[in-house]
DNA sequence: TGCCCCCTGCAG
DNA sequence: CTGCAGGGGGCA
């Protein structure tokens, strides 16, 4: 799924849901995707939901966490209440940005894990292709994963520089730039949507070796990279397939796309076709005209 | 650095 | 039917 724009959204009505609220029950329906003691985090109270990259870390009383990847294909759905449930499944069809009849009537197959609060409210994590994951630490352990540890600069952050990035190239100067910015131990939250998006705009092709990347390219990578992440968050996220809000809700950055999956239709700027290659074994899009 | 894999569904 | 999908770990 999602991205940083998306993981940004989820993080943001998760702390409005359920902050403060108690964990009374986990249902787990597919153990593959829980990872962790189930005991650990029953009965604790919600204290601090933060995104790391693309990955959601929900702090719990006692010095315990949890830490929640999407991949591709997560939700995490908030429902106010049980008792109510019907009621609040015919608003989110009524809100009239159901992505999929089965977004509207949870929990479904794609339910893996459900969480039940003390108030009667419940939290589903839906995957349809199961590559996400549900995992139980102590915070203080958690910090020192990997998956943390090795993260680098978000692209809001004054870490991230044109410096920054000739450092991290100079290591690996072969590599193709899209790589590069994929790579989430160089900047964290970027995906294979915005990576495109932000090249596009930065009129630099994703094939380019990162060291023939001038100092004031990458200045203006930088840019694009935080004016596209900016207009994505703005209009609620991608929804080109699965993704929708904690009230599941669809956003409407797909509706924007300049390059991302346009494969064959005119550049934007009129200068050539959109042109479809893979780097990196993922699908990449680009105009070979106004991008060099 | 470049594949293959995890898994399921959908568009062409 | 084949190919493709927002991620990323593992393996040669």
């Amino acid at each position: 799924m999602p991205e940083l724009p998306e993981v940004e959204i989820i993080t943001r009505g998760l702390e409005k849901k359920i902050w403060g609220k108690v964990i009374d029950k986990i249902e787990v329906r597919a153990d593959k995707l829980f990872h962790g003691s189930r005991e650990d985090v029953v009965g604790k109270k919600i204290t601090s939901i933060e995104r790391h990259a693309k990955m959601i870390e929900i702090d719990l009383s006692e010095g315990k966490a949890l830490l929640i990847h999407l991949k591709m294909t997560g939700q995490l759905i908030f429902d106010p209440s049980t008792s109510s449930g019907q009621a609040n499944k015919a608003d989110r069809v009524a809100g009239g940005h159901p992505s999929r009849d089965w977004v509207a009537d949870l929990p479904n197959k794609f339910t893996h894990v459900i969480f039940y609060f003390k108030d009667g409210s419940v939290l589903y994590f839906n995957d349809l292709r199961k590559f996400g994951y549900v995992k139980v630490y102590d915070q203080q352990q958690l910090k020192n994963t990997r998956e943390l540890k090795d993260l680098g600069p978000d692209p809001f952050t004054q870490n991230l520089t044109a410096e920054y990035l000739m450092k991290i190239i100079s290591k690996r100067p072969r590599m193709k730039i899209k790589q590069i910015i994929t790579d989430q131990t160089v900047i964290a939250g970027i995906g294979n949507i915005y990576a495109d998006e932000s090249l596009f705009c930065a009129k630099i092709s994703p094939l380019r070796p990162a060291k023939d990347v001038s100092r004031s390219e990458l200045q203006k990578l930088i840019s694009c990279i935080r004016s596209v992440l900016k207009k994505a968050l703005e209009l609620g996220g991608s929804s080109e397939n699965t993704f929708v809000n904690v009230e599941g809700q669809k956003g409407q950055m797909q509706d924007h796309f300049q390059i991302y999956r346009r494969t064959g239709q005119d550049c934007p700027h009129s200068c050539g076709k959109v042109k479809r290659v893979v780097v990196g074994g993922r699908g990449t899009h680009f105009c070979p005209v106004c991008q060099k």
